[in-house]
RNA sequence: GGUCCCGUGGUGAAGUCUGGAGUUCACGCCGGCCUGUCAAGCCGGAGGUCGCGGGUUCAAGUCCCGUCGGGACCGCCA
């Protein structure tokens, strides 16, 4: 029906007779015998005259032939690629008659709400701006697949109606009609599996996976989400990283087509103490600052005693804070679990080189601080005149926890600004916090993953500070993925279980099919799963992953588009042998 | 489960604090004019359950209560 498409004309088609098919943009008509028609499919827009009366409105679905010329001298318009040449002597075959869209289909839909796009989400991806998120998103696909075939990786399904599993995310539950009052699972990851791929030798596994989690929804967070899965054998740390490096620089090539340069490590110790987070932003500064010895003898009896004071220095922006907006960072600060925020704003003038100058600090608790300790976090913070300095003292967790959220809140910049930042974050703890029910501490990957070899000595005496071989890919304060070299040996599998407070019982009703097969000879392995919805945002420049899904969900689950989920059909549930208890009240 | 923000012709906004006739702006839509425009221009017109329900009031888009929908976040996401 065509012989180009709407962005491919050039200066060299002039001359050439084309016929091109797509969706009318825009009609500028000028009387009987001139109008312009603006065409538009994925790859562009290309000016069509026409000179006969022409009855075509927007969003009609149209084949126009006409003969490639040059603009006249004047008329050409920069601000398009196809903008040198239009289509003249135009020929408009109407294949499709349309109603009048309900927002304009350009970048105009950016302001539209969310739910009307979601509604119409077939003309929202008529856009350009969807079009090229689809597109990235196929490009970061395909990259990721061509890195881990070149790596030797074999790609292998796993099912997507599995059993239940006790830990980790609330599962989607299918039921079954052949066994009433059974049920199967979603997949919330093909964990499981995949370690069963490395007791059958397959030696390395991938997978573009779907994954189902009946979690609450955010801007990062999809009920169903896509990841790159993967597993190998007989490695250790430095290979899964260089092999998942070699798939995540290949993507951001064919996104950007830039090749990243190689991601650099930061072990969790160094992340918390710096940036307050496991999945640090790079791209800005306001890093913590320690202050626990500056108060170690202190008579603030806020600071006295404290585990972990540590403060950011805000630079220049003491004056934009006012009571109100302290008071929120106060509550932000105590939403995250700190007890207070102290917050002081650096007052005076700053002294000659090398002299102390008039400095001092506007605050409620300035007079509980000592001219020693303010010099002390002067000096530590570099702060001086107009910055504003916020303190926290706590356990150590909570301190930089608090900590990096109020950096984040207060320095971090769009996601798409400025340089891809990439980090491995290795060395997690093996344990993270203590389960309230049991009192004993929790997995912080998952009770498979092997600890540090270094550490293992302090599973029994000492488990909260064992590291563990798992490590976190983040890009630009954002966390990509996660993986971990998992333990392979019962006797270890064993200690580690003790640890949890799991029983060989419990383990064996628990994880009984997982690990039984191990007993048939597992090969030392690990492997990593990142989330390539959030890789495609960011490539992308968006801040929302429903952006690079064609159709997805709103905050509360629900699709605009079909409706879904929809209410039971009493006939299904019967035969399912399921009933709907009233909602509860 | 919780906190905060939003809901006004097809779309986006103003109006809400401080109650007084569905008022306003831009885009779109319909009709007319127009031979070089390009998010064309000019003239005219149509289009509304102010999310929904209740309350206060002589009077509610505006105040109060509830509810539904959307978004950001906390919890949750091994």
């Amino acid at each position: 029906m065509r012989t180009h498409r709407c962005g491919d004309l050039r200066p060299e088609h002039i001359g050439t007779t084309v016929s091109l098919c797509g969706w009318v943009a825009r009609r500028r008509e000028h009387g009987e015998h001139l109008a312009f028609v603006d065409l538009r499919d994925h790859s562009g827009i290309t000016q069509c005259v026409v000179n006969d009366d022409v009855d075509v409105r927007s969003e009609y679905v149209v084949r126009i032939t006409g003969v490639v010329r040059a603009r006249p001298e004047g008329t050409v318009n920069p601000g398009l690629p196809t903008g040198e040449v239009e289509v003249g002597e135009c020929v408009v075959e109407v294949l499709r008659r349309a109603d009048p869209p309900p927002f304009p289909i350009d970048a105009r839909a950016d302001a539209v709400d969310e739910n009307i796009r979601l509604q119409y989400r077939y003309l929202d991806l008529r856009r350009e701006r969807m079009q090229r998120n689809l597109r990235v998103r196929a490009a970061v696909n395909s990259a990721v697949r061509a890195a881990m075939e070149r790596q030797a990786f074999v790609e292998v399904e796993t099912p997507m109606l599995v059993p239940s599993t006790p830990e980790g995310a609330r599962e989607f539950l299918v039921p079954s009609r052949k066994e009433p009052g059974s049920f199967y699972a979603l997949p919330q990851s093909p964990q499981l599996f995949k370690q069963l791929l490395m007791v059958a030798g397959v030696d390395r596994y991938y997978q573009m996976a779907r994954c189902l989690r009946d979690e609450d929804l955010r801007a990062d967070r999809q009920y169903e989400f896509m990841q790159l899965d993967m597993e190998m054998s007989f490695v250790g740390q430095d290979d899964v990283l260089h092999a998942v490096s070699e798939a995540v620089l290949a993507a951001a090539e064919a996104a950007t087509g830039e090749r990243p340069p190689p991601i650099e490590r930061m072990t969790w110790r160094e992340s918390m103490e710096r940036f307050g987070v496991d999945k640090p932003d790079l791209r800005f500064g306001l890093e913590l600052v320690e202050l626990t010895e500056v108060f170690a003898s202190t008579g603030f009896k806020a600071f006295a005693g404290a585990d972990s004071i540590k403060a950011i220095n805000v630079p220049g922006r003491a004056a934009e804070f006012g009571r109100n907006q302290l008071d929120k960072l106060t509550d932000r600060a105590k939403q995250i679990g700190a007890k207070g925020l102290v917050w002081l704003k650096v007052t005076g003038e700053a002294g000659e080189a090398g002299e102390a100058g008039d400095v001092g600090f506007d605050s409620p608790v300035a007079k509980f601080i000592s001219d020693d300790e303010a010099a002390a976090i002067r000096e530590r913070t570099g702060a001086v005149p107009g910055d504003l300095v916020l303190i926290v003292a706590d356990d150590w967790h909570t301190t930089c926890e608090v900590l990096g959220t109020l950096r984040n809140d207060l320095g971090r910049p769009p996601v798409h600004e400025g340089p891809y930042r990439y980090v491995w974050i290795v060395e997690f703890p093996l344990f993270v916090g203590v389960d309230a029910a049991t009192g004993r501490p929790k997995p912080g990957h998952h009770p498979f993953t092997s600890p540090h070899p270094d550490d293992v000595d302090r599973i029994e005496s000492d488990p909260m500070t064992v590291r563990s071989i798992a490590y976190d890919l983040v890009l630009n304060g954002w966390e990509l993925g996660s993986g971990s070299i998992r333990i392979h040996e019962p006797e270890l599998q064993r200690r580690v279980f003790t640890a949890l407070g799991i029983s060989e019982q419990d383990a064996a009703r628990k994880f009984g099919f997982f690990l039984n097969p191990f007993e048939y000879g597992a090969p030392p392995h690990g492997g990593f799963a990142f989330g390539l919805d959030r890789l495609v945002a960011i490539l992308a420049g968006e801040e929302n992953i429903r952006e690079v899904i064609a159709f997805p969900k709103t905050q509360s689950g629900a699709d605009p588009m079909t409706n879904a989920p929809v209410p039971g059909d009493p006939k299904q549930l019967a035969e399912l042998g399921l009933r709907v208890l009233p909602p509860s009240s």
